[in-house]
DNA sequence: GTCTATAGAGTGATAGAC
DNA sequence: GTCTATCACTCTATAGAC
């Protein structure tokens, strides 16, 4: 019965969900095996470093997702503007109009911060940068750009929290647009 | 050997940052028990709801304290610009200058959203319900009142995540003097 | 004797590692 | 699937205050 269904690219975004739902720590290995219909041997198999060798995983899984939909296209694009609406459109969907949580922005908070720290600071780090290098180039002068590029990320990872508190994604999308149209020049 | 050191109320500001460092599920009871000094009887007496029952009076502990640091300023000070004054140096001495981090929030992000959402969602729509009423005083419409109060509540609870994430504290300074200048009339 | 606060051995269940 | 460690929790025992 080998090599039939799963391949570890597979499991990731099904990983991400459960870490999502439950957590570092609530994510049990028998939770984890039940969403993806693997058994432990499986699991160990892919993931030889065991349960945080999976959550890492899905940390640059999440990491690579955010360099090619949101990081790059702040740097890259001709107008600036572009990157910055293509970075609000890919956010909006990516965390499902406020219905899904940030699962780096969660470990940040919890003790699998110190674990995990170099990967959580640096998806922070380069979210921050780009965007503060698509205000810059957009006309802001350097320390506006880099406030609201703070702003920004930080507006966004406030929203989730507090959606997710009060039960209401309108109030992601909603700070989603008021962020948005402070950055008109 | 009784009555002799601890109360409930001794108890529960440990236990809160036992909770802040571990997250729900990381805190378990030896280290819960280590840290208060006390044994699993005295802890299932003062909590005969067990670590669930602890959690609770944790979220109304912090309730409370807003409550009367925050929430109360926000409502009731003459002058709607000194309570929200008072709640910003509130929050800054609360959250340590940006160095702890907000239970409720952790736990709104969290699988202890659901188990707790009753308190979650209460400790924000309070809050929010009372700057907003703050800034309906202080002269802003009512809906850029209700906006503003959503964007810095959410707001602060982005900080906290961005500034552990970043492990960089001042960003919480930061982000709450630019919150608090957005507020001008 | 009764009540409250305490400690901690002991429970079955379940964790993650392999 | 097997392993050991640890989980949340229960229960018994006991100290002192009334």
């Amino acid at each position: 019965m080998a090599r039939l269904i799963a391949e570890r690219s597979d499991v990731l975004p099904v990983l991400g969900e459960v870490f999502r739902e439950h957590g570092y720590e609530g994510a049990s290995l028998s939770v984890i095996s039940k969403a993806t219909g693997l058994g432990k041997g499986s699991l160990y198999h892919f993931f030889p470093g065991g349960k945080e060798d999976m959550a890492a995983s899905v940390l640059d899984e999440i990491d690579a997702w955010f360099e090619c939909h949101v990081f790059a296209p702040l740097r890259d694009s001709a107008e600036p503007s572009s990157g910055i609406g293509a970075m609000f459109e890919a956010v909006a969907a990516y965390f499902a109009q406020g219905r899904r949580v940030c699962l780096v922005g969660a470990f940040a908070l919890a003790d699998t911060r110190d674990r995990f720290a170099g990967q959580v600071r640096g998806y922070f780090a380069r979210w921050t940068d780009a965007l503060s290098d698509a205000l810059l180039r957009a006309g802001h002068t350097a320390p506006v750009a880099q406030a609201l590029a703070e702003d920004t990320v930080s507006g966004i990872q406030g929203a989730l929290v507090l959606g997710r508190a009060m039960q209401d994604p309108d109030v992601f999308m909603r700070t989603l647009v008021r962020l948005h149209e402070r950055m008109a020049p």
